[in-house]
DNA sequence: GAGAAAATCCAAAGCGCTTTGAAAAATGAT
DNA sequence: ATCATTTTTCAAAGCGCTTTGGATTTTCTC
């Protein structure tokens, strides 16, 4: 069924029944309804090729997922968000295109494709680096968009949704310190990445200021794998000043750690403390009454929500200037913390 | 820059250009590489909008993933799934439109407006349950699709791409039996869903075929989280005839069960034995010379890759009967089996 | 070099929608 | 009843592409 043959079953103008459909003020209530009914009883839905070719819209917003880096891993926290932004996007009529860049090829280009194509409305840029060059490139091409996350090197203005990970770490450090922790490890993600190194900015910022020197050797950087949690703790642990305390970037890493030092014989909580980030990923949601870890805690599926929403208001008023917007993590007190070993 | 204008800096016809750029055999070697190259220079691509209007067909393959359980909880599987489709994708021109249905709407009518909107030239359909009426509401629909598992309960043929699973668990089991273990706890995931039915199904086959009872007292059905891997298993093992191995269907939940086990002062692979479904996950990727975990393995991002392809093959020529792929899981030896505690 | 065959190119129609500019119908004011 | 407004409806153009059917040019054969 398309508009030729519903206009004509319902003995109007094609013009009638679209404006009808779209909500313009030009028809009569009476009409309106009638069209709508019979639309809905037809099954008459207007085609997106043809309604995009008449209105140079698409209503697709773009994600470009590149799975170029060392191991074609994907960020654990995708899914979540993605179940986040699909909400509001389906709540307001947009569809979802996904592109998944295979290793070496370049990404770039599939940006310019969509431009080219005009296949999305705008995209939203993931996992931003500290010096993104994605972002001035967007910018150049004019293809509105959003990041999820901020690049540090990046002095054009641009919209972006945001967690305070800078605040985050470091509140998470000087709550350690407060319970008696002075030597805290990082176990952070690849620092390339701006999340991380701004993390790790945090937490250098809380041990400064409380006098504790900054020791690399108690730092470290990698995926966010649960292995890499397991082998850095044993490794930790096994070396001549080991910490009592570890500050971590993802929860899967978080299990690793808990589970070396398990194995170790320690007890999480009292030899030793834990602070991890937690996304709220939702195969790791914790119903305890008093949660396993102590955490940063920020829902990424929330946070695909508030940025898909305003995304959409970007598409529909681009003039105005590039929102920003910072959601502060919660710091909960979970289980895995505790004074200080003496 | 659209068809028009480079048909003008070209200096040819639209129809030639569009030939040229679309691999006819009507136009000559030189001129095709010389509109290739004038293409490339200018960035042009075709509006996808208007070749899809043109030819009836969108090169959207779209994938619906319904949030609306109870947990609002994503199968942890979905991102490796989609990088593997997505690669394939994007290898072969096509896009992936991913709807997410909110909770208590309509998944039926998502479809119904893909078909009548032709937004999409396929679905894949996820997550199939035991009697699942999307499939035979998919074909009398007339959208092709393809399936990623099984429907137990359907008579219809439709194209399919799954894994043995009541082979792998029955392997699994067998192979705990060969062990010493004659007390098997079974952690699956919700039976609800076809894969789960049929891991216990091999489960029960193998159990009855060594002339095990069957005890529906250690055999549980659950959303496979960290959490209910753990809480399970500290329930288990405090049961006054506890299981001495636990046939697990989820790697995320066999790290929950691995948790209790050593809270409780147990040695995996000693005291107690684990096999997992392993779906070969990134940010659970094991590296080790021997692996944690005995498991029955599958990567489903390779079977999203071979999915993907055999539905583009359904799109390129609908007529064939639909195309059937069953892989079989390994079974590899990890450090979480051992004999059966005398 | 003429005619036939092959290769190359093109103008125009059509895909299904939105939207412009204008006409027809209904309403209100005099 | 007449004219001016407002409300409601419509015909037709245009979005950018593919593709049909025909025209033109080139190549080949004798």
């Amino acid at each position: 069924m398309n508009l030729k043959e519903l206009s004509e079953l319902l003995g109007l103008s094609q013009t009638t029944v679209s404006r009808a459909l779209n909500g313009f003020p030009e028809v009569s209530e009476r009409t309106r309804e009638r069209v709508q009914r019979v639309a809905k009883q037809n099954n008459y839905a207007p085609n997106k090729s043809a309604r995009g070719l008449a209105m140079g819209q698409t209503f697709t917003i773009g994600h470009v997922i590149s799975t170029s880096n060392q191991n074609e891993m994907l960020n654990p926290v995708f899914a979540d968000f993605v179940a986040g932004v699909g909400e509001v996007y389906s709540a307001n009529g947009y569809k979802m295109s996904m592109s998944i860049v295979p290793p070496h090829e370049d990404e770039y280009q599939v940006y310019r494709d969509m431009k080219a194509q005009s296949v999305v409305d705008a995209v939203v840029l993931q996992s931003p680096t500290v010096n993104d060059g994605r972002i001035s490139f967007l910018n150049d091409l004019g293809l509105p968009f959003i990041v999820h996350g901020r690049a540090t090197d990046c002095d054009i203005p641009y919209a972006w949704l945001d967690i305070n990970n800078r605040s985050a770490f470091q509140r998470a450090t000087d709550f350690l310190y407060d319970l008696g922790h002075t030597r805290i490890a990082l176990l952070n993600g690849l620092e390339h990445m701006d999340f991380a190194h701004r993390r790790r900015d945090g937490y250098e910022t809380s041990l400064r200021s409380h006098n504790i020197a900054i020791d690399p050797a108690i730092m470290s950087t990698n995926e966010m794998t649960e292995h890499y949690g397991y082998n850095r703790t044993i490794e930790l642990l096994k070396s001549e000043n080991p910490p009592t305390a570890l500050l971590i970037s993802s929860i899967v890493t978080a299990y690793g750690a808990l589970r070396a030092i398990q194995e170790t014989g320690k007890t999480i909580g009292h030899d030793i403390s834990i602070v991890t980030h937690d996304d709220r990923l939702s195969y790791f949601r914790d119903n305890d009454s008093v949660p396993l870890f102590t955490a940063t805690q920020s829902s990424v599926r929330e946070a695909g929500r508030q940025l898909a929403t305003m995304l959409i208001d970007i598409i529909a008023s681009p003039s105005v200037k590039p929102p920003e917007k910072l959601l502060e993590a919660e710091l909960t007190l979970g289980r895995s913390t505790g004074r200080a070993p003496a």
